[in-house]
DNA sequence: GAATACTATACCCGTAAAGTATAGTTTAGG
DNA sequence: CCTAAACTATACTTTACGGGTATAGTATTC
């Protein structure tokens, strides 16, 4: 019950770039330094995002990445999926083998985590990084 | 961001005593039968209820589990808890270590993901065995 | 006191997380 | 058009953990 590390640095990159401004390209070395995560393992962070549409990528000299669109159209939800695919709280949600057992259908459980998947899905959409790169700019508010 | 397969034994095994009557003692033996589950597994997963208050054990012939209070007062959350410890949406939010990256205390990161747990742990608490159990009793409704 | 049923530790195996390495492709600029 | 900069693709390594099994022990009932 716990995002993964390539997911938490995929967040500081996101609002690292979200920071620097929509389409304003930044090169994945001052990311690395600046949010201390190992350069080459951010570059394959960095392809995820790039597959799930939230950022561009620029190659070559002068190149590097920048948000594919508006800070305030990109949620957690939306680095959580294209970083670990969508969520699901229990494989039974989503893999009927893993559903049938003894109440086949009709199992409580599986209702009950449904519906617990939502809320979780739905408090993650609900930050957007734009909100974010704002809590940065406010200073310390110790939540 | 799923919860492991123990614990979800744990959900199944937990409603079929719930099923059976608050205090109602069932064999290892038949929860694990009857919810398809590993006996030597159970028996594992059966520890951790009891360590965590939800279930009690009774050794010696005739022995078995029972619940340890009311289904309604056992909720996702004690399972859950009692299977995988206090939960934890990032490491970060529980050891220091792996927040202090630039922002140190005042990381937005942090408190974003701080209310998403929040909600996540309210969900689960939510939905109570004495819910569950309903559901069973009162057929498929296909959520 | 023997059989039953849970307890305590410790072990095993496969897979995934976390990170590294090597080779390749695109682009800017001289 | 060649070179260096910067991202891409793939594959590999290492460690940890999930999922499950085995062995020996302890309590309880008859």
């Amino acid at each position: 019950m716990q995002l993964n590390q390539a997911t938490d640095y995929a967040f500081r990159a996101v609002l690292h770039l979200a920071l620097a401004g929509t389409g304003q390209v930044v090169e994945a070395q001052s990311i690395a330094r600046e949010q201390s995560i190992p350069m080459r393992f951010l570059l394959k962070i960095m392809r995820s995002l790039v597959r799930g549409g939230i950022v561009r990528s620029y190659r070559g000299v002068g190149g590097g990445f920048a948000l594919a669109r508006p800070a305030q159209e990109i949620t957690l939800l939306d680095v959580v999926q294209a970083m670990e695919g969508p969520i699901r709280v229990n494989r039974c949600l989503v893999d009927p083998r893993y559903c049938s057992r003894h109440w086949s259908q009709h199992c409580p459980v599986h209702q009950a985590l449904g519906q617990v998947q939502s809320a979780l899905a739905q408090a993650l959409a609900s930050h957007t990084f734009a909100d974010l790169a704002l809590g940065v700019r406010a200073g310390p508010t110790r939540g």
